[in-house]
DNA sequence: CCCGGAACCTGAAGGC
DNA sequence: TGCCTTCAGGTTCCGG
């Protein structure tokens, strides 16, 4: 599922295949996956633009036109984006996928907005390129200007748990289930401690394994857990280095502890229980 | 405002 | 074999 690391393989990975290409086509075969403007409006608005830029914020994809309007893209849980290199079905996409819409580029290459549950969304921004979604959202997690001062701020107003409010995008834009699992494990911090009581010296902690654990996940290009490919469709790796997310009953790396897994807010949260103790401690996680 | 749970969605997986 | 239920989780909505 797509977090901040998976969505900044993407753009890091299309955009030297888009941008400066002009779209010559639009195909929505789901017109579900449009959620504003209507359908009409939209291809009006996007056929003959040229892509200028192409951008992340949280896990928002954001497609800068040359009329100065934003194309919005979030993937959601199943999303992907494909750019086949001609054609618009393209041979090497599966026949169970589902694309949702099409772009033809101008170099005949197609841009597929490929959606098994069909979750994702689209938009398309004014020409001020400004849209209220980025307005609920918190601070970029690897931005320089996001403190251990800004993390410590936000915990102390809430109380649900830890877990709960590192995967709140208003809090920190971009982290989800599997980093923050992975978050608070190399912070030993167990996911259901109350935000705001979670100690200084382990915000800390959190502060730079939140940051440590993106970064390593870039570099990696995303975690293929379960449906996301990069552009080109091959699958990233970094789930091959998660300590925890999605390794119940395995061994805890630091400790050989059997992996945990509990509900919280209706997810799986994964943790080592003697890494990641109920109360106070360090925890032993790196 | 804060919090927790349901809904959205569909393919995979497991039970009988 | 096949039908049925459950599960996965990012976001939004709703009730307390």
């Amino acid at each position: 599922m797509p977090e901040l690391p998976e969505v900044e393989t993407i753009r890091n990975e299309l955009a030297p295949l888009v941008v400066g290409r002009s779209i010559v086509g639009v195909t929505l075969s789901d017109p579900t996956a449009l959620a504003s403007p209507d359908q009409q409006e939209f291809m009006a608005r996007v056929v003959g633009k040229r892509v200028r830029s192409l951008r992340r914020r949280g896990k928002y994809l954001l497609f800068g036109l040359s009329s100065g309007r934003v194309l919005i893209v979030h993937l959601r849980m199943t999303g992907s984006l494909l750019l086949v290199p001609s054609g618009f079905p393209g041979p090497h996409v599966r026949q169970n996928t589902r694309v949702r819409l099409a772009l033809k580029l101008d170099d005949g290459s197609g841009l597929l907005f490929i959606d098994r549950r069909r979750l994702g969304r689209v938009w398309l921004a004014d020409v001020n390129g400004k849209h209220e979604l980025m307005a609920r959202l918190g601070m970029e997690p690897l931005d320089p200007a996001f403190t251990p001062d800004d993390l410590s701020e936000a915990l102390s107003r809430r109380r649900a748990p830890v877990k709960a409010v590192l995967c709140d995008q208003k809090v920190i834009a971009g982290v989800g289930n599997m980093y923050a699992d992975e978050a608070l494990f190399e912070a030993g911090v167990h996911p259901l401690t109350a935000a705001c009581e979670v100690p200084p010296e382990a915000v800390k902690r959190l502060h730079r394994s939140i940051r440590r654990v993106l970064r390593a996940a870039i570099s990696n290009r995303g975690a293929s857990v379960d449906t996301y490919l990069r552009p080109d469709g091959s699958p990233g790796q970094a789930h091959s280095e998660f300590r925890v997310a999605h390794r119940l009953g395995e061994p805890c790396p630091a400790c050989g502890t059997e992996v945990e897994r509990i509900m919280i807010r209706n997810r799986g949260a994964y943790f080592c229980p003697r890494c990641q103790p109920r109360k106070g401690g360090r925890g032993s996680g790196v």
